[in-house]
DNA sequence: CTACATGCAAAGAATTTGCAAATCA
DNA sequence: TGATTTGCAAATTCTTTGCATGTAG
């Protein structure tokens, strides 16, 4: 079991990841707390991300360039995103056809232990302005 | 325009998606060609793939650990994939439903220039006898 | 006290790029 | 011949790891 300590800088990433509403890479994070005087090493940086993921406390996606971007989400559940490729504002989907559609698919196809990764990204309405 | 010159390379890179029925990472491939006796260079191999990808003759997906997995796929059409995570094999997927429910999130939030990224990953019937 | 967290630097891995030599058209 | 392509090595990025030191519980 993970034991998750509520160090200082555990709580300034904690903190930021949850003032922020969009999806960020861990290096822009790093970037942040730097810009913020909070100088926390990146490796820590990354730690604390993969853990909060491990318990399921951040999403993570990829985006094009295969880098990840971490967010801390309303929901618990399982769910999808509509994300900014500039800003990384999210939007938070549910979709009960897409599950079934893709459970119906890997069974139809004899797959097993499956899951899907299913996100949208584009320009939200205010990045569409400063293009 | 891209030249696209028919170089003995080109040609071995090509035959060998073709015959191959399954996604691959190009240091796999690297790897497979060094095998059997093509010593072609890495910097090719990804040179070749990208500009293959980019005349649309491979697609292109991105496994869990953000590494670029390449196949010649037989439609040209815009389609999704159910791709073994053990040995690459895959399934073209046509939905459109999938494709409307993007396009009417998209929309409805304002969203711009969207693309979806709408992979399932699983094991293959093969990959799980071998477990 | 002591197991876990942090920082730093080094290691890793995938992908890209610079440049001279080889080669397709 | 002339413009691309290739190969190799070096450079880039993102991410992970090793290890000595700091610290929460």
């Amino acid at each position: 079991m993970a034991s998750l300590r509520n160090t200082k800088q555990r709580q300034v990433i904690s903190n930021l990841l949850t003032n922020l509403d969009g999806f960020i890479s861990a290096q822009s994070l790093h970037q942040h707390l730097g810009d913020a005087g909070e100088a926390i090493g990146l490796a820590t940086v990354y730690r604390t991300l993969q853990s909060m993921a491990e318990a399921g406390l951040v999403d993570v996606v990829r985006d094009q360039s295969g880098e990840m971007l971490f967010r801390a989400c309303q929901t618990k559940h399982h769910h999808h995103h509509l994300v900014c490729r500039i800003c990384g504002a999210a939007e938070e989907l549910h979709a009960d056809e897409v599950e079934s559609w893709a459970a119906q698919l890997a069974a139809k196809y004899g797959f097993n232990q499956v899951e899907h990764q299913v996100e949208i990204f584009g320009l939200c309405p205010r990045c569409q302005l400063s293009e």
